[in-house]
DNA sequence: CACATGGATTGGATTTTCCAAGTCATGTAG
DNA sequence: CTACATGACTTGGAAAATCCAATCCATGTG
């Protein structure tokens, strides 16, 4: 009865969707480039002087987030400068908004600040404060507490996929 | 002009709500350990035998979650059998059921597994799939790309909380 | 009293992160 | 043409986190 495998030596990708997003984001520092890049951040020095990570992580972040298709690289090159990289977030980059909006909101609600939330989101068009939730089919958000993670298969996914499973709390 | 200090060494609270989640949240096996929680996990060695995590680091992890208010350490016994501790998600911890099911959207839908969305959400009142989705206050779905962060206190803030604004994707 | 059990704690090897210094290709200045 | 500046990395070694196996500890039962 061999325990199971730690994720990130997995040698197969994990069954679960959260084990993989975290293989790739679950560290100190993926989610804040990506916060970084949301802020304006394109250049390898942007990333660096904003949040003081180590050069050497930045280059492996950076090349791991090109990598899982969350950046991509581009040239560009300003007059009498050569060519430099920078980094700009993908689509998939984009869709982390909804992770860094949880994660947000849940700092906002359970480890307050000293003087209340210091951001918040909100629509670009009707300036509306924004939140996550869960939505249903027709776009309306449901209790949170009615919602409960569900297999997808019909049963017939390994043990380990039923760790995606359950909710009695 | 010194750097910006790094997240987990910074001797105040950060002021970006993400980064404050992260610091707790943020490494490799913490929300991992919420996610079993969430599929029934209490006692320790569920926690153990489901992750494969080294018991010291379990013991480690379970005590910041226990320190942050996100879990809550109880004592139970069985019948015949001394006493005994478990752990429960607190109501902060059920609430990061949002962020687990952002990062399992976001997995289904870019880091897609071999044979399709392996779990989903879902209502337990009407058995629809659910999605996570930024809502406004009355409750209904907006558009991603209309989402954007800003600051909240009148640009009172330290540069530092810049960070959490902008979104020019 | 011997032993089993759940829940940790400890010691040491391995891996990751941190930090400062160095490299490398291309620019401009003299 | 040589000297130097610049941005974007590399590299080397110290510090910290993680991994793993073995041990401990209090309280059950036989």
């Amino acid at each position: 009865m061999a325990r199971a495998k730690r994720p990130d030596v997995t040698p197969d990708q994990p069954v679960c969707s959260i084990e993989r997003s975290l293989a790739l984001l679950g560290d100190r520092w993926t989610l804040l480039v990506v916060r970084e890049a949301f802020a304006g951040a394109t250049r390898f020095s942007d990333f660096r002087d904003a949040l003081g990570i180590a050069t050497d992580l930045l280059t492996q972040r950076l090349g791991s987030l090109v990598d899982a298709g969350v950046m991509e690289r581009r040239t560009y090159q300003e007059p009498g400068r050569r060519a430099r990289f920078d980094y700009h977030l993908t689509q998939a980059g984009r869709d982390l908004r909804l992770v860094l909006g949880a994660l947000q909101q849940w700092g906002d609600r359970h480890r307050p600040p000293v003087g209340g939330p210091s951001a918040l989101r909100r629509s670009r068009t009707t300036l509306q404060p924004l939140d996550v939730a869960f939505v249903d089919g027709g776009g309306a958000a449901v209790d949170i507490a009615d919602v409960e993670f569900v297999l997808n298969d019909g049963g017939r996914a390994a043990t380990r996929a039923q760790k995606c499973e359950g909710l009695p709390g």
